[in-house]
DNA sequence: ACCTGAACACCGTTCAAGT
DNA sequence: ACCTGAACACCGTTCAAGT
């Protein structure tokens, strides 16, 4: 998405800012990450990151068109991150867990900058490495091409998409993220069984479960759903 | 979480704007969501708002204290309308599908709104109403106690996580969703089967799948894995 | 070649003044 | 009591001018 409007790094001549810092777009993606973690999601702007780097706003608009490719940017390397080094057992099952399993733990490391980045396509290289990755593990297990697929985007956005949804909540204040944990204690805990039998019959769990994320409940469900279909297809071939 | 900072409706004395609009939570909130609806999430901002209701972009705030708290109040009547008049069949299955899908397709007619409200734990009366039925259909299909909450905080967050990462998307201004879409076709679809076999391979599924959410595809899954696990348990018992 | 600074068209929110 | 209008402190982005 993001290309370029200048040579590669070595061959340009930069000129130091005003305030004597060199401009690069790994700097720049360096400070952004760091402004975001350090101040919230809301403290990303053009002008913030213009001055937090030492340079005039306008300036950052030779290295990203838009704010958009700037945020793109900073969730390749989180992407990039979280997979360095990985590399598969040849337990598909076991594979994709793990990789599951380090992205929702990536995006926690990083609150804020998952909250913003987790639903976008990048079309950038860590990305792309990833999706060849996770494709290669399922067409490896046998999954047809379709299925592969199917499998594939099913997996990957629900990664994503509980990335998001946990990370949010440990963005929270603490206040706030205390409010809400008080809420099943609090609320749920007290409902009376005449009027809701179900959440009161339940209201031990509830306390004890909710305090968690499902998304390694809901992982391991997908896996096996996908297992029972791998069987299917093997048993008709 | 939005508080009325006037008395009920039916004691206040309003005077009519300058454009002869007499102001109210109902109304501003009802306009709130066809502004949404006409010219996408991007319209809604405090002065569009205003100027859609022939009252000055000021006057709103002895409504809503924050734009936050207009957009929960949004939130809070869509919950109210995507579960109104929602009935059991008794298929558990079916009945879970239906909810799920029904919380999703009502969240990506209203994208900004639910982006805000997906990562929230309320303890009001709609989301109440909502834990005691999904709790009631899993014990009413033969879940135990334990399992029926795991199922349940599995499946709620699922239905929540995907519809803010669909609901994400959606709320993109026009530019950067188009070239969201047009990454499958003009990179991935592109990359040479030497370097990226497996993208190569399932490049024209990709296309074609990833255009849709995964939505139904994913919930299905946790369904049948949900499903596999109640014939375990009843086969134990 | 690269950075700057002014300009444009917007935001959300507050509060004294008007009716 | 309720709405208005000005003001404040911000935005993203463009582009001619400066070095």
């Amino acid at each position: 998405m993001t290309e370029r409007v200048v040579p590669p790094a070595e061959r340009r001549r930069r000129r130091p800012t005003k305030q004597g810092v060199v401009l690069s777009e790994e700097l720049i993606v360096a400070t952004a990450l760091r402004l975001i973690e350090e101040h919230g999601a809301e403290a990303l702007s053009v002008r913030r990151l213009g001055r937090a780097l030492g340079a005039d706003p306008s300036s950052l608009y030779r290295y990203f068109r838009h704010t958009d490719d700037l945020l793109l940017a900073v969730a390749d390397e989180l992407i990039g991150r979280t997979l360095r080094d990985w590399r598969p057992t040849g337990d598909w099952r076991a594979d994709l867990r793990d990789l599951g399993l380090r992205v929702h733990s990536g995006a926690l490391g990083h609150p804020r900058a998952a909250v913003l980045s987790a639903y976008r396509v990048t079309g950038r290289a860590h990305e792309i490495q990833a999706v060849e990755t996770i494709l290669g593990v399922l067409r490896g297990a046998g999954f047809p091409d379709p299925e592969a697929v199917r499998v594939y985007h099913a997996f990957v956005d629900q990664a994503l998409a509980f990335s998001a949804l946990d990370a949010a909540g440990a963005a929270l204040p603490k206040p706030a993220r205390d409010a809400e944990n008080a809420v099943w204690q609090a609320t749920y805990a007290r409902l009376p069984a005449g009027t809701h039998p179900n959440i009161a019959a339940t209201a031990r769990h509830l306390v004890a479960d909710m305090r968690h994320s499902s998304y390694p409940t809901a992982l391991e469900m997908l896996l096996s759903a996908a297992e029972a279909r791998l069987f299917e297809i093997r048993g008709r071939a």
